[in-house]
DNA sequence: TGCATTTGACCCCC
DNA sequence: GGGGGTCAAATGCA
């Protein structure tokens, strides 16, 4: 076990050896792909002993503790692995469930689609003994969980890729959070029905209940804002009797969803509370719309990004559609600034991710 | 000025 | 009648 945290550890100080070459490494794809498989390579192993091993469930256990002794700056730097992970793998839209297995998704990031006429696990609104109202429409209703980011404001609800308004919030009987209504924004340019609701859980209140209700037809415009759903929808549509929402698998986010998400949820101003803070839920997010799709995103392609940024010249957040316009790639250089380069102070984010466990790392270090 | 959010009131279903 | 869902005026913000 002591081997397996050497190897976290290790891993930990190889991203911290990335951090601070960043800024020379810059100009250097192959030096970042070199290295970033490499700490991908670290973590990898400790995840496939922790997988394999006869006693998983006590070595993960030990490892929750230590983890949890470290408090939230270890949590990051997992946070981070599966960044990279993704980065690598490009596994697909980071709103599908992830490849870890539940219980190694400590991020946050897990989500269910739960078919509504079976939704018995919901909060104190619908476990209580009230029936469920069945009104106009409650057919094509959708339940999805997401987990709300860990850090920055709990308050705001995790994006899906479609722009909303909020049309209305209610106290809802039994409940401790507030259930916030929203349609698309484009509902009557486009006459788009889709709606949802979003009510955080009683018991886990980092965890948000999103109900879909109606599909989305504002892309079916010639001028639609966002681009249709992939056929990866309607395959699942074929086979669950109640179809995902479309966001959930493909979000195609508009302009507004791109830089509104970046500035205002996940990314907090370095001068707040001297950290900035990014969740991986945006960092996927980043990561899905300039490398999902399939579109043959790789680490390598990020090492360009990272090179084309450091040439300087770009500007802000674009707002790209998806698939549409040229500039895919400066969010992932927002990204990398976020990350490497959130400002001049020396309080990186990178730090507050390795900072405690450099501490951890010099002490085992010092074991050998 | 236009768009988004807030919030009290109203409507409708159970 | 109660509670969830929606409307729309007021307000805020860029």
């Amino acid at each position: 076990m002591d081997e397996t945290i050497a190897t976290v550890l290790y891993g930990c100080k190889l991203g911290k050896e990335l951090e601070a070459n960043l800024p020379s490494w810059a100009n250097q794809p192959a030096v970042l792909l070199s290295k970033t498989e490499q700490i991908l390579t670290v973590f990898n192993n400790v995840k496939e002993r922790l997988m394999s091993h006869h006693q998983q469930q006590q070595q993960q256990q030990v490892v929750q503790e230590w983890l949890s002794s470290s408090a939230a700056t270890s949590h990051q730097a997992l946070e981070l692995f599966h960044v990279a992970e993704n980065m690598l793998d490009h596994r697909g839209p980071a709103f599908a469930v992830h490849g870890m297995p539940p219980e190694n998704d400590q991020m946050g990031l897990q989500q269910q689609v739960v078919d509504a006429s079976h939704d018995s696990s919901r909060g104190a609104a619908s476990s209580s003994s009230q029936r469920q109202r069945r009104r106009m429409g409650d057919t094509d209703r959708r339940i999805v969980r997401l987990a709300a980011p860990r850090m920055g404001n709990l308050e705001l609800p995790p994006e899906d890729g479609y722009t909303w308004r909020k049309y209305g919030q209610k106290e809802i009987l039994g409940s401790r959070f507030p259930r916030a209504y929203y349609r698309c924004t484009h509902q009557k340019l486009y006459l788009c029905p889709a709606k949802k609701q979003v009510q955080r859980l009683d018991d886990d209140p980092y965890v948000f209940e999103v109900t879909y209700r109606s599909q989305h037809t504002c892309y079916m415009s010639a001028t639609a804002p966002t681009v249709p759903p992939p056929s990866v929808e309607d395959i699942t549509h074929q086979a669950t009797t109640t179809p995902p929402p479309a966001p959930l698998l493909l979000p195609p986010p508009t302009s507004a969803s791109l830089s509104g998400h970046w500035l205002s949820m996940d990314i907090k101003p370095q001068g707040e509370a001297g950290t900035s803070t990014i969740t991986p839920f945006y960092i996927e997010r980043c990561l899905y719309r300039n490398f999902g799709h399939g579109t043959g995103g790789s680490l390598a392609s990020i090492c360009n990004v990272v090179t084309a940024a450091s040439g300087g010249g770009s500007a802000g957040p674009s707002g790209c559609r998806y698939g549409r316009e040229v500039d895919h790639y400066q969010p992932v250089v927002d990204m990398a600034d976020a990350m490497f380069n959130s400002g001049s102070s020396s309080n990186t984010s990178m730090d507050v991710i390795f900072s405690s466990i450099d501490d951890k790392w010099d002490t085992a270090e010092k074991k050998e």
